[in-house]
DNA sequence: TATTGTTATACTCTATAACTATA
DNA sequence: TATAGTTATAGAGTATAACAATA
């Protein structure tokens, strides 16, 4: 049933799903020591495409200025490495090292995990129509 | 259509669309001067309901620790109140006072803006089936 | 001139552990 | 003993503005 017609709760709900899965993978990858961001960043770049900086910002909803120190922290661990983009050198590309890759694969496989519990429990119209909400979100604040 | 089955793309995209959400807030309600965990606050607040420290935590799916500091700016700025709970002398209720039901009003309404821009977007179906996911993430993590 | 990304700075968010008061 | 919430501490996230290098 539907109930809300712009009081907001859409988005109260958004948000609540949103920390509780942060929280729920940072616990889960307890042993790995990632913070939530860095597991973001992990998580987006396990397609094993490199990104730049700007590229990875939009993925993850973040900005430039933050991925610095994300990026830092993950480079330090050896996991992903900046490479200076030839065709445009003001810019990086971002990439996974192997060890990052089976970090990355961890991320992605506790994202996952998450996310096949869900799947279990709801229809693939609910997935569809929360695939056309969250898509309307970002149309609505681009 | 349906794309990902447990690949972790449904939390992406969920971390994507509350990220942007939170910005977009920030941003609109720029002459309040409200932090993203206060607008959150505010916004659960705003239905009236007073609540525990712990309750509040809940609802925001944040952590006790993490409201004190949120809490204390509101309180400092006039817009909450922390009462002890005469029915239990360890805990607090909290609620608005006038000038925060009036903040939490401006906060609810933007929230309350986007979501109305997104309803116009999608069916009635697709946003019962983003409540049936998000709170299926709430019971799989719960 | 405009853009990519970093640096510097200043707050805010967050977790853990220790603590106080109450149950 | 257990629970509600705060305090202390330390690290991580965030925005803004200034900056360097490149386009």
């Amino acid at each position: 049933m539907i109930s809300d017609q712009g009081t907001g709760l859409l988005i109260l709900a958004l948000h609540r799903a949103t920390h509780a899965t942060l929280g729920a993978l940072q616990a889960g990858l307890a042993d790995l020591d990632l913070t939530a961001s860095e597991i973001s960043a992990l998580a987006n770049l396990a397609d094993g495409r490199a990104r730049s900086i700007g590229e990875l910002a939009m993925d993850t909803a973040t900005k430039p200025t933050t991925l610095t120190s994300v990026l830092d922290r993950l480079v330090r661990r050896g996991y992903v490495v900046r490479q200076l983009d030839p065709a445009d050198r003001r810019s990086f590309q971002v990439s996974l090292t192997a060890g990052g890759r089976q970090a990355a694969g961890s991320a992605r496989a506790a994202v996952g995990d998450i996310e096949r519990a869900v799947l279990a429990t709801v229809t693939s119209a609910d997935l569809a129509g929360f695939h056309a909400v969250t898509h309307a979100i970002m149309e609505v604040l681009r």
